[in-house]
DNA sequence: TTGACAAGTAACCAATCGGTAACTTATAAT
DNA sequence: ATTATAAGTTACCGATTGGTTACTTGTCAA
């Protein structure tokens, strides 16, 4: 049964963490959401970091299971050289779309993504995995996969701005959304728009 | 001199909200700051709550003139049945190139929209703040102007998500950015193709 | 000269923070 | 039956929180 419990913290604390921010949440915080004092927290974890520090590494290794079955390169790493290799436009397609599902409906990714939110700032740590997970990592990465359509990186620059600037403010819409359902469409829209407007002047596909 | 040190209260207290969250930061750090000691905050402010509602006001004073000095209107409203009357593509272009300046190179206005995405979660009043200044509001914006070039409000609402997303997501980039002055560059290349794309396509300019 | 006032200080307040110590209780293996 | 052990409790710790009180100091007007 300790396994149970352990991962009731985990879920949460990353609640708590997502809407109040690390600092704003007390360990009290935790412990009275899950009925219990904040003593029994200190059974499980050895500190309010080390909850953390689980939490971080959970996401990382979820992510590069992910990676690995949609077969991508993996996100954190700093060479994209293997990036621009072979990704067919559907393959691209099928992994953003499943990507954006992933930030915004997956519970624990969800909570994930608006605790790096408001850690980014105060917390170089957070910054990063901000950065890697959803800003400048995934805009890189496009880059580096658009770069075999294009003559030059200016031009595979605007190309991974066209295609994931309107992913990323798509995160944020999500967020405040009355009806999320209305979302997720407009984003397969903008791919479908993308694609097509890609192919007709790239003709070299 | 109260003049003097009421507004380094605002000024500091605005950094450090930036960097560590409203809860993050105590009255000691704005005190300890600029050289005091916190009771000597309470001579100019009420209480920390009235520090972060003084500098709200000021914000949205700064929006309004901001607003009325490039002839737009005003963004926090919910009605948007003006904005799609008169407004040139050259207009638009030149009021996203000094929004986007602003909210990178102006100190508050810098610090006041870091300060926004850290407290977007935990406090409702900042939610809609953050929608209106940064992300949905400017979003919707664009889409009600482009209402009048396309037949659709799902094309109006593509083309918005096309323009406004990159600048967005440029925002982020500016913020973990080593060479800053490498990042408005890619804001304006990505407005020139955005309007030399839609010029080719809506010719009923 | 005096007196009002703005702006600052040191010292304190109750509440809360992350974390610890001592104790209870249920379960399960020997 | 006994004994570990895991999982919980209550009560406490020093530090810090937002905020208050009493006091001092400099300036400027009557």
């Amino acid at each position: 049964m300790t396994g149970d419990t352990k991962e009731r913290i985990l879920e949460t604390a990353l609640a708590l963490f997502a809407k109040k921010g690390y600092l704003g949440t007390s360990m009290n915080d935790i412990a009275g959401k899950l009925g219990l004092t904040k003593a029994a927290l200190y059974k499980h974890y050895a500190s309010k970091q080390e909850i953390l520090d689980r939490l971080v590494a959970r996401m990382n290794q979820m992510d590069a299971e992910r990676a690995a079955a949609f077969g991508m390169p993996e996100t954190a790493s700093d060479g994209f050289a293997e990036a621009y290799m072979k990704t067919p436009i559907d393959k691209i397609r099928a992994y953003s779309v499943a990507q954006f599902e992933h930030w915004t409906k997956e519970p624990f990714a969800s909570n994930f993504r608006k605790m790096l939110t408001l850690e980014q700032y105060h917390d170089p740590k957070m910054a990063k995995l901000y950065h890697d997970y959803i800003a400048g990592g995934p805009l890189a990465y496009m880059a580096a996969v658009f770069r075999r359509l294009t003559d030059s990186d200016e031009e595979a620059m605007q190309l991974a701005l066209d295609f994931y600037g309107p992913m990323y403010l798509l995160y944020s819409v999500y967020d405040s959304a009355e009806n999320k359902a209305e979302v997720a469409p407009l984003l397969e829209a903008h791919i479908d728009r993308f694609v097509a407007k890609v192919e007709s002047h790239y003709r070299k596909d």
